[in-house]
DNA sequence: CCTTGACCTGGAGCGCGCTCCAGGTCGTAC
DNA sequence: GTACGACCTGGAGCGCGCTCCAGGTCAAGG
């Protein structure tokens, strides 16, 4: 049960384009669950077409978009954002512009994360070296 | 409205103790909020003394607790850990080796964070320099 | 004396991002 | 034929970490 075929395959396409995937296989390799992957759905983050048997079958663009999703998700973009950003794309080529700004603006968010944790380290490794433990200073 | 006056002051204390902190100053000294502080001491993250008043008076000890706390706040230290860590430190000296284990597995939960933040930084970064937009890679 | 504003308490409410559930459909394996 | 496991939908529930609210006290300023 790893593949499913979306089309009928006619055995020569251009350059195999790999089968579609269940929406357990992409779970897997994406290290996330079938449930948050149907809730991007939900919430308008991926389409993902289905199969004959109504089912999920995601294709190499797709899990692309779930695995963009997943780093943006793990560096803290709001999904907010993220809804903003794919509507977007869904809207043209045109909203290029806010776009870039959307993810320049992310950027910053993550390097100011970077900054806080860089700083929470430095006291984290203080309180380890220095081991007389309490909370203050 | 600054200061408070916690004891009694016979004006020779050694190497002055700098007066107690109001909850207003110490949220606004710790970027934090009110309700925020109020929370902690509710959530046993910290107990503060009171002045004649009835009202939270912030020793340098407390702020200095204060600052630890969001310091691991702000690294995702959850406050289930941090509760835990509070209590060994009420506990006594002997559970330094607990909060020593503590304070290394945060830090290891830190540096993991990291890598992934520097991993998401990278798409960003591609995706604003090789700018086509789309969502996929 | 009265107003104002910072503070107090206990408790409810909320936004986020999932996560779980009930009840049902498929399709292969025995 | 039937049992199983992976999938489907719509909707409810949940854990976290605050955040807000009502109703009240108190101290200083005009």
């Amino acid at each position: 049960m790893t593949a499913i075929e979306t089309a009928p395959s006619t055995g020569t396409e251009r350059a195999e384009a790999t089968a579609a995937l269940a929406i357990g296989e992409v779970a897997e390799r994406t290290s996330t669950t079938v449930d948050t992957l149907r809730y991007y759905e939900r919430i308008g983050l991926i389409e993902v077409g289905r199969d004959a048997g109504g089912r999920r079958a995601y294709t190499d663009h797709d899990v692309r978009r779930v695995v963009f999703l997943t780093r943006m998700r793990q560096s803290e973009m709001p999904i907010r954002d993220l809804q903003r950003y794919v509507e977007l794309v869904n809207e043209g080529p045109h909203t290029a512009p806010e776009r870039l700004a959307l993810m320049e603006s992310h950027r910053e968010a993550v390097r100011r994360r970077q900054t806080e944790l860089a700083a929470a380290l430095a006291v984290i490794d203080f309180k380890i070296t220095a081991y007389g433990g309490t909370c203050g200073a």
